[in-house]
DNA sequence: GTCTATAGATAGATAGAC
DNA sequence: GTCTATCTATCTATAGAC
């Protein structure tokens, strides 16, 4: 499944994250993310504790990914509008989810303070980054003075957040992009007549 | 738990129905859901051929419950707006997230036909509904002519699943809030020059 | 209709040999 | 570091007594 030159917990880490997408904490059990990393029972347990400390390397690198991803659209050149509207209609594996965002919706993830930090606190990120891009928009004349750039910032994460939940409701990933296409409607400058 | 007069299977019903509001399908076992309801063993077997029959018509009634609700605030008197507007701000239990659309992140809801049946109605109801309500508001000038009205639909929708992931990530409704709000100033009248 | 008994499978983890 | 053995509890369900 794996390269063999990848290490053992590596290949335990990459196999909990896989898991953890598609079946969320509750799930997946360790002898399936063994049996997905071709480890041992001893192994798993060797390498880490049990499966919340295993969970929680694999979400915190998870997180670290998407929000590497993230920035390397928003942070990519363009006007805000631009950038934003690059974020929304970036490519993405839309029936599986969001990796992180999922994990909101797991009691036993929410339930922990420790498994919990890393979602929360991308998220938060996710937001910020945002909310300074809408203001730097809003500056730049490309936003209407009047909006709030926090707020649009959370309608902004809530819609592809949200628009994961449409595509999987119907099976298909083309709930996601009407609910994109309606929020750049929004949002666009040409929509307020400025464009 | 439940009024005594209250018959197994109703208390089996609705004890299925707050367990996977709470912790999803996975994650709610039959032993759990017997207990919940004060029902044995036996007695949930006698009246259900097992936890996907039960949980299906947990489902059932729920995706009933949550569009009798909906319909309640889109329904009611008022211009196009401002039924948009109450179906948002409407009271929510925010935390618990969305009984329907919580069930499209879990992997064996998503895998069964049947019980993903139900919820993908559910969206997909609402999402006709509310792209009927901008439709009417794009005829009478409150919204933009320009805009998508099923577009905007999903858009609405996806903000309000979303809405919930943020606020679950951050253990505060307020998140839900603040992206409600977002979509309200791009949606307003006012906010486009015509209030 | 409800109860107890039973049952094979899995969950999550520990112990100790190698 | 990895492997096998072992363990307690739970999962999901069936059988059959009452």
């Amino acid at each position: 499944m794996y390269s063999e030159f990848m290490s053992t917990p590596e290949r335990l880490i990459e196999s909990t994250r896989e898991l953890l997408w598609e079946r969320g904490y509750v799930g997946t059990s360790p002898k399936a993310i063994q049996e997905h990393a071709g480890a041992g029972q001893g192994s798993m347990y060797h390498h880490f504790k049990g499966k919340p400390d295993l969970a929680l390397a694999a979400i915190r690198r998870t997180a670290e990914e998407l929000r590497a991803g993230a920035e390397g659209v928003l942070g990519a050149p363009g006007s805000p509008y631009e950038r934003v509207e690059a974020y929304l209609r970036r490519e993405r594996d839309v029936l599986r989810g969001c990796p992180v965002g999922r994990l909101t919706m797991d009691p036993d993830v929410i339930a922990s303070a420790e498994l919990r930090a890393p979602v929360d606190e991308t998220i938060d990120w996710l937001r910020e980054r945002l909310a300074g891009i809408v203001e730097e928009g809003k500056e730049q004349g490309q936003f209407a003075p009047s909006l709030d750039a926090e707020e649009i910032a959370a309608t902004i994460l809530a819609t592809v957040q949200g628009g994961y939940v449409l595509a999987r409701a119907s099976g298909s990933p083309a709930a996601f992009d009407t609910a994109v296409r309606g929020l750049l409607a929004l949002l666009s400058p040409a929509g307020r007549g400025l464009g």
